[in-house]
DNA sequence: CAGTGATATTCCTTTTGAGAAATATGTAAT
DNA sequence: ATTACATATTTCTCAAAAGGAATATCACTG
């Protein structure tokens, strides 16, 4: 690996020589490079230098390449064009990209918002391949150390964002929260209000001492409290038990329109004003520039 | 073709490039390439101006690339490696060389001379090619051309030499003189001496109006003459002339040793002090450095 | 929140590279 | 041969780029 000597020549004598080899002549050469005829000599002359070689010999019909030239001319032509791809920008083709991308997202909301963006990704890039992952708490480390690509996260979530540098975010859609209790459910027949609504057993998202959600923060400003009669890990499970007990569980809009087809459960709104669930979407700024990142993240809109 | 745009851009910052995704570090980049951290930080900023791309982005660890700096690596390097070899001296080995030289001698005795070296050429480079022409009064504007290899010509042949630039010369050997004549011929039999040699008709190689051998002008400065009643082509022919006639054939001492075992003619000294025949190797000055061309002319030896 | 280890930036010096014009070289024509 | 013409090379000057030392800034660590 000669990289230290590698640095210690001119590459960009090679492209002079290049221009040289195809004109075979100074003059000609100079007009191609935008160079007076004396600069292109002189590099000529330092490439003699560098190669030991005398390159050309003059003749009547301009400059004759020396069999070192020739073989030199046969070899460069190809590096100089693979060069000048590697510093050209990046094109992107859909159709074309086989990567493979690591997606995680919170377990709810947002797969239901995106699986139709998904077809439409997997239908104009039909070589690319994607990983959905569940939201963790590790999730976004796994984003900074490079293991996942995008991260979609509820703001009411601390997943150390703002501990965490090299991170870029784009605001994707807010949620209303709501309220999920099961079909026939007594306080279904009278009024809604808070009150009511903080009489009923709650189920939560988490552990049962956990108060971090927006619904606790707005409760704990109002001087009030709510009863989390069970705790549980994933929405399927607490809309399970919302609609199997009498409890009932905050959820989020986009949530509760799925779950009211998929189990016996009905919603009623929140019974005071509560800041709805904002969702980021990051990504590490390594992948800020990468068109096929920048294509794959138009795929979340707001 | 992008000479023009690829000349406006520094190649040499790509080697500084391909440190640093060897190091993923400034500072041991630097190191690599002997220079300062800073200078290598400038050379960064410039390849980030450059592709339009962070390429690195800091982390704890020391940098981490972009995906784009991930796909130039996979493609820078080949590349680099490609371009060392472009300027690192030729090396040659016979064994490997598949090239076609070609080669004009003079019809007799270089033949001769040379028949062994080509044997020997030829095993130790199985894949060369020899194409083995006539010397003729064009062979070294071919030579100049490019398009014939080497060429041997005797001294007192003017081919033009002393016109024709960007020749290399190597003087190869002398061969004196020596007088042909058939089997039994009376002159056998009686002193060989000058005025017994010029009493005899003589045979000429090319016109006969030709006065420009050596023998010639070594007669003429002594003010004689000698009478060239036959002129032929090659010397086969003047060999085949002198054998049956009584003329004689001022010959070359290699040829002579050949041809005195192949027809029926004898040998005799020249009568007279004349300076022996020299010939001369010509190549053209675009082989001269040329590891294949050395080694091939290494084969014609004094 | 200071401390550590790294990169980026600033300022200054040195080197390199470019251009203009003069000079040398080589070719072709007179 | 001599001259004329075209092209390459050299010389000299100047501007631009690159390098180094010191300093600022950043990101993680304890």
């Amino acid at each position: 690996m000669p990289i230290q000597e590698l640095s210690r020549i001119n590459l960009n004598l090679l492209v002079c020589l290049q221009a040289l080899l195809e004109e075979r002549s100074v003059t000609r050469a100079s007009e191609r490079l935008n160079l007076s005829q004396s600069a292109v000599s002189k590099s000529l002359s330092r490439l003699r230098e560098l190669t030991g070689d005398p390159l050309f010999t003059r003749t009547a019909h301009g400059l004759m390449p020396t069999s070192r030239a020739l073989t030199i001319q046969e070899q460069l032509k190809p590096i100089l064009d693979e060069l000048w791809k590697v510093v050209q920008p990046q094109v992107f083709d859909p159709l074309d990209c086989d990567r493979h991308f690591s997606i995680a997202l919170p377990e709810t909301a947002n797969h239901l918002k995106f699986q139709n963006s998904l077809a439409e990704i997997l239908q104009s890039a039909p070589k690319v391949k994607i990983k959905l992952m569940n939201l963790t708490l590790k999730s976004l480390e796994e984003l900074a150390a490079g293991k996942v690509d995008l991260v979609a996260l509820p703001d009411d979530l601390d997943c150390g964002q703002h501990r965490i540098s090299g991170l870029h975010r784009k605001r994707l859609y807010k949620d209303k929260l709501v309220c999920l209790v099961r079909e026939n459910h007594p306080c279904l027949k009278r009024p809604w209000t808070l009150e009511a609504c903080l009489a009923l057993g709650h189920i939560g998202i988490g552990a049962v001492t956990d108060r971090v959600s927006i619904t606790d923060q707005t409760l704990a400003k109002l001087g009030l409290d709510r009863d989390i009669a069970v705790a549980v890990g994933d929405f399927h499970s607490a809309t399970q038990v919302c609609e199997s007990t009498d409890l009932m569980f905050v959820s989020l809009g986009n949530w509760a329109a799925y779950a009211e087809g998929l189990y016996r459960v009905v919603s009623l709104p929140m019974p005071i004003e509560v800041e709805p669930i904002a969702y980021d979407l990051y990504w590490h700024e390594m992948h800020h520039q990468d068109l096929a990142h920048q294509w794959l993240r138009s795929y979340f809109r707001v």
